[in-house]
DNA sequence: CGGTCACTTGATCGTCTTCAATACCAGTGG
DNA sequence: CCACTGGTATTGAAGACGATCAAGTGACCG
């Protein structure tokens, strides 16, 4: 599991046109904080950039001097061990803040899955406009709420759940993702590894493997192809996934 | 691991004297955030409760009414699965904010383990108070953020972490605890079960038991009582809860 | 085609769990 | 004072789940 070291692409200083009032992120992002008019201001702060497949762009330690706002593809956060060890704590796709630490440094490292791009915000130019728009702290402590919740749910799937569940768990959560609402998707695929998928779930490349085929043979799921899921049995999966025999 | 059904005592309904300037868990709260001026605001808002050790005070998935404020004792936040498996997700000590959920409901349950004393905040009323003291919120994000990254840690040792090294990682951070600044302390008491610990670490009784001999016999730690312990080698305890060979 | 990389599958191993017995401690009542 | 009780902690032996080690498969790509 090596980290690759990141070399981030700027895209635009932007000064000039209004990406941030066309931005695919505005309606799932904390930005949506801020009124149409001030669009401008938003745009002056942010710095768009994009990060390959595999690159980082957030490093464990480092001084945290930006906050990141994703808005295209997917990025996985993860801490690491001295040894190698690697605790993926969450996948995040477009919309997504990060970087909310009140430590000097931030607290685990982000990598590209797929092509990510994203808007940088300078810490003390985001501190500006909270300071200014109330409402974007508002919609933030909302964000990291939810977060909050999300933890524990993942505290409890790592500390209590069997390997089988984890793996319902997960994929449960993975057919509700993107679905602005209503009922889950059954067909979806699934953009990280099995090892990215173990390292979420505090198991082996080996045992995910394993779970999958075993779930497979079951009936509850198939697998067109590595990266695709079809969820054959949503109401036994997300029973398993909740804990019940 | 049974949830003793709770029975809080409300000691009084606030209209008289003024609790909040005195509170004792007002230098380590949020509530630091409204000015000395406008404490009786603040008083009107809280309602001052006791837990006895034992009884539980939020209910996961009850409606999530209040905002709860401890500020004497320690309780600790669980979730459970159908079968009555329990992860334990924090211990919660004075000064400590609780109920961020944006969500309907609860998502975990608090159990006092000693006696508990804390402030309940209705939901509106708090939403009024935040309206009025931005700066409240801005603590409330800053709380957050700081339990978010310490979440994100609890999952690497969740996940990826030894029995050993959990232990060790438990032990630090206890020393740690209620220090407001400089130096842990070298013998502190643990005020909760070895059924919490383990819930706590993702582990078992037995094993919290057994690693905690090994670590004496090896000259670690001393554990005087069973409430008690004393760490002998901060330095290599350190470096074991940090995944050090 | 040969090479790499991700994934799958099999066999063995080890850590932690489970099951069980015992020790311990505080509280209660004979 | 001591026996009894219930809850908590420790210790031991056996077992299981997932990890580790190892081999094999398949897809993609130069």
């Amino acid at each position: 599991m090596t980290v690759p070291l990141s070399r981030p692409l700027v895209l635009e200083p932007n000064s000039a046109a209004d990406p941030c009032a066309h931005c695919d992120a505005r309606h799932a992002s904390v930005c949506n904080a801020i009124p149409d008019g001030d669009m401008a201001r938003l745009a002056a702060a942010a710095v768009v950039m994009e990060a390959a497949p595999g690159t980082s762009f957030i490093n464990e330690g480092d001084p945290a001097n930006y906050f990141f706002n994703v808005t295209r593809g997917t990025a996985k956060l993860f801490k690491l061990l001295p040894d190698g060890r690697r605790q993926i704590t969450g996948f995040v796709g477009v919309g997504h803040f990060l970087g909310l630490a009140v430590s000097e440094t931030y607290a685990f490292s982000a990598e590209a899955i797929d092509h990510v791009r994203y808007c940088r915000f300078s810490r003390t130019r985001l501190r500006a406009l909270l300071d200014d728009y109330p409402l974007m702290e508002k919609r933030l402590l909302e964000v990291a709420s939810n977060e909050l919740v999300a933890a524990q749910e993942q505290m409890l799937l790592l500390g209590r759940k069997t390997a089988r569940e984890r793996l319902a768990s997960f994929l449960a959560s993975q057919s509700r993702l993107g679905v602005s609402c209503r009922h889950p998707r059954t067909r979806f695929s699934l953009p990280m590894t099995r090892g990215d998928i173990a390292d979420y779930l505090g198991l082996t490349i080996e045992t995910v493997s394993r779970t999958l085929t075993k779930l497979r043979s079951e009936g509850l799921i198939e697998i067109p192809s590595a990266t695709e899921v079809v969820i054959r049995a949503p109401g036994a999966l997300e029973r398993l996934a909740g804990g019940a025999a």
